[in-house]
DNA sequence: GCATTTGTATCAATACAGGTTACAGACAGG
DNA sequence: CCTGTCTGTAACCTGTATTGATACAAATGC
């Protein structure tokens, strides 16, 4: 079960660290942008830097940067990096197994579950970082 | 802010109204398949109904059905139904003013879900009711 | 050393979905 | 017109996820 703003977040701090590239942002900083705690963004710096996206750096003049360059990066990576869910989520309790309809459903459902999911991947995959950061300073939505 | 358990759940009752053609389901019989709670499933009727999907009866021998034939009901209409959220939540707290990307990150953000969401339904209306049931009939997923 | 900053762990506060109970109102069938 | 059966809805409880806050060890530059 996710309720995405971790993605908004991400992308919100992905895209201050191309900013500032080969800068090292503190957490702090970055969270008083992002108008929430140290500690939220430090959490999403964890997940970002497990999917190879950051680079961060203990101790003082420490923080984070990008591990790559912006137009390297694309939304979908992103998306993936902290994608806990998905758009729907399946049966919370599984169907029962006696009912014709309950039996497969949820086979049937994971099916179409998956390939909406690419599609979304796919929209993604459109944009790169930097695009997104361009589209940001331009003030164009 | 949704995982949408409700989607499948609805997806499910719907495909059991399909089934049942013109005869009218209890919210009990129906729960009991979904494996969850009468009341939670006449919850989830009443948004159906005010999508004009399914039409309910009160009284002895009451109970729900279709208002429609299955094959003229498409999985995106069924999703606009029930759907309180989006793929990913926007910022919920809003961004520092101040910031150069705070500022309008989420003006491009809310225009990238938009398009998302789009893709979603493009990608459900391609099925219907009557589809997704012989899907489940057949055991094929 | 010392100040700084990340990475975690832990805890409280909040929000939300899901389940439960309760009950009024609708309605079929005798 | 009575009775038993359902829906629709409200009120409430509970489990769980998310967020924020505090704390502290370990890393690192100066």
């Amino acid at each position: 079960m996710a309720g995405n703003s971790q993605f908004s977040m991400a992308v919100h701090v992905l895209a201050m660290l191309a900013r500032s590239k080969d800068v090292n942002l503190k957490s702090d900083f970055l969270a008083s942008s992002v108008n929430t705690n140290a500690v939220v963004v430090r959490r999403l710096l964890g997940q970002l830097h497990q999917a190879k996206l950051v680079v961060s750096q203990t101790g003082a003049s420490g923080g984070s940067r990008l591990a790559r360059c912006p137009n390297e990066i694309d939304l979908a990576e992103i998306y993936r990096a902290v994608n806990c869910g998905e758009v729907f989520a399946l049966h919370a309790k599984t169907p029962s197994k006696d009912c014709p309809i309950g039996k497969n459903i949820e086979a049937v459902l994971g099916c179409l579950q998956r390939e909406i999911d690419k599609g979304i991947e796919e929209k993604l995959a459109r944009y790169t970082l930097q695009n997104v950061f361009e589209m940001v300073e331009q003030g164009k939505a």
